[in-house]
DNA sequence: ACTGTTATTAGTATCTAGTACTAATTATAG
DNA sequence: CTATAATTAGTACTAGATACTAATAACAGT
């Protein structure tokens, strides 16, 4: 591996990568991996502000762990900012790395579709909602630390059908479009 | 909290149900909890299989990785059962209760959605794939535990732009309709 | 009541993966 | 060469256990 001495601020950059790439690694296998003692390793997490392997495995656990029981517990895919129920609504999202392909800097379509089809349903004033139809446009490519936000409009109502209107933003630019035809199973 | 000496059979599922709201809780707390000895919780997650807090955290914490670098290094949302380059494609997907809303037995649309999707975008000779419009359909809902076949058939090409309708069925019982118009960006 | 068994509690030695600190050695820059 | 930064080493301690031995308490059956 590394034969001769890194300098350090390239070791550090090295160490990081490998905690990316295995955010469960112990300072042993890392002082292996590296090529210098375990003592320096941990000056580094120090220095870089690294927190140690268990509490690291601890924050990753803890984040999914909330994620799962807050997603689960919403139904709206990111932050709700407004909302009249029957009528409009607004939501917030932030894009993060997650949202991306390995290699690729662009955030994948579901995540938009998600946040739009989620405000959409979430605006209808009933218990239970299901999406029946939608149509959808991405207008230009997301990337990764935008704030994404999605205006929700009713714009058609028919008994249990709901015809809604769903344009996502960054900024002023528009970056996707759709309209959603959900069906209110259980009313209010 | 307990006044009384629980029934062993009793106290295990507490400690279940204790586990399962909080799966980062120390033996110590669960023995205050369940006012027996250390020891006794330890026997108990013994005799259940229940790993200590360490390795629940671990194994929680690697289950939420996996799925992150699994989702971003694979560009089809399940698994790919046959594939023509520039004609079609069949994947698979199994339901999990991940996908479907607390309190609730079907699975969200973006699911069925992103299956499809992906499939989409996979069946296209290209090595950069981006969806430009889609407009799907919702026949049935979906339960927690089923497979679902997705079939992509690219039915018109212009230049760099395709169109692949795609179709997901539950047995015979069709569940998901769509069609994407995708845009090639690097063709391979 | 007595006896055997199950359940519970307690204690000891050891493990893993550190933190916090002191101190010595090595490498580097001026 | 000297001072400083970087690296290495060692010690005492922590947290949250496991693995084991052993003692005590509770319960069930006769």
């Amino acid at each position: 591996m590394a034969e001769r001495r890194l300098a350090k601020g390239v070791r550090q950059e090295r160490l990081r990568a490998e905690l990316k790439r295995d955010p469960f690694i112990t300072d042993e296998e890392l002082a292996q991996k590296l090529a210098v003692s375990i003592q320096t390793i941990r000056l580094d997490r120090l220095e870089l502000g690294i927190p140690e392997v268990r509490k690291r495995t601890r924050l990753l656990a803890t984040e999914a762990f909330e994620r799962v029981t807050s997603l689960n517990r919403n139904e709206l895919f990111g932050e709700l900012l407004a909302l009249e129920p029957g009528k409009s609504g607004i939501s917030m999202m932030l894009t993060t790395e997650e949202m991306v392909l390995s290699r690729r800097s662009v955030v994948r379509g579901h995540y938009l579709f998600f946040q739009a089809n989620s405000l959409a349903v979430a605006v209808i004033p009933a218990t239970a909602v299901l999406t029946r139809d939608a149509e959808v446009h991405y207008l230009a490519p997301v990337g990764v630390g935008e704030k994404l936000i999605a205006h929700a409009t009713v714009v058609q109502v028919e008994g249990r059908h709901y015809r809604v209107e769903v344009k996502i933003r960054r900024g002023t630019e528009e970056v996707f479009r759709g309209v959603f035809v959900v069906v209110a199973l259980e009313e209010q």
